[in-house]
This record gives structure tokens, C-alpha cells and sequence, in this order.
DNA sequence: ACGCTGACTATTA
DNA sequence: CTAATAGCCAGCG
């Protein structure tokens, strides 16, 4: 699935009217956040997608740091949606407790296998695409 | 303040 | 084909 063109960082300040309020602290994450909530039950994305709905293709990095706090915010963040660009469960080793990951995806009805996701280029979400970007 | 680390990705060798 | 490299930028010692 190509990541087509480069995003221009206009689209982070598309999306940065989504906050609510003044804070620019969590502007980055609360974004990642707001993206990965949009993912449809049953499917998955990844890192750079998001990262590249943001405007910042480059920063998948951050997009992974934020889902460190994905646990801490409210409401919930389906972050064992999100995996890396082929759909392997980079992201298992921080979860509670460990291999809940795997079974929640499961249970959406998405096959893991080796720790990888089975048809990701089917069950893919591309935010981009879907949000309009 | 500085440098290292990391749930990533794309490019180059 | 695999391996190394370079961007990204928020935390933390």
C-alpha cells in the first residue's frame, strides 16, 4: 500500500482545530489519539499512516511514544490496532499484561499469526484516506 | 543543557 | 535479498 504522496504539514493545523481546548502540550498526541480512535472495529493501521495523517510522515516514532500514554487517556485507545508498516505487533511487549495485544485483535476477528497480522493490506485503515486527507 | 533511547519508515549501499 | 543510515522529536538521567 503506497503512502502515496508526501502530506503536506498544512494537515496537522486541519486537524488541530479538533482540540477542544487551548493546550498545544498534547496537540501532537491528543492528534494520534483522535486518529487511532477513528479505526474501525476490525481493522488496523500503522505508525506512519497515522503519523502521515498528521503531516509528519517522518515522526512515526512519535506516534508510537504517544501510544505509550495511549493506557493513561480517556476514553480508551485501541492501540493494538495499530502496528508497523507490515503489520507486525511491534508494540506487544508494552502492553497489560503482556499478549493481551493478540487476543484483543483476535477477538475483533483479525488472524494473527507470528506475531504478525494476517491479510494487513485487507484489514488496513488508512487514516489519510478514510479522514479525507 | 546535552546526549541517548525508542511501539517507525524510507532510502541507500 | 539483507544491512546500515538518516530523519523525526518527546522524555529522561
Amino acid at each position: 500500500m503506497p503512502l502515496k504522496k508526501q502530506i503536506p504539514p498544512s494537515a496537522s493545523e486541519k486537524l488541530n482545530h479538533v482540540k477542544p481546548s487551548g493546550k498545544k502540550d498534547e496537540n501532537f498526541f491528543s492528534l494520534v489519539y483522535e486518529v487511532a480512535r477513528q479505526i474501525p472495529k476490525g481493522r488496523v493501521t500503522s505508525y506512519g499512516a497515522i503519523a502521515a495523517c498528521l503531516g509528519t510522515r517522518l515522526s512515526a516514532r512519535m506516534v508510537g511514544w504517544a501510544m505509550n500514554g495511549a493506557g493513561n487517556v480517556r476514553p480508551k485507545v485501541p492501540a493494538h490496532r495499530v502496528v508497523n508498516r507490515i503489520g507486525m505487533l511491534s508494540g506487544k511487549h508494552h502492553f497489560s499484561p503482556r499478549g493481551s495485544m493478540e487476543k484483543l485483535l483476535r477477538k475483533e476477528g483479525i488472524r494473527v499469526k507470528n506475531d504478525q497480522v494476517v491479510d494487513f493490506d485487507k484489514l488496513f485503515w488508512d487514516p489519510v484516506k478514510e479522514l479525507g486527507f
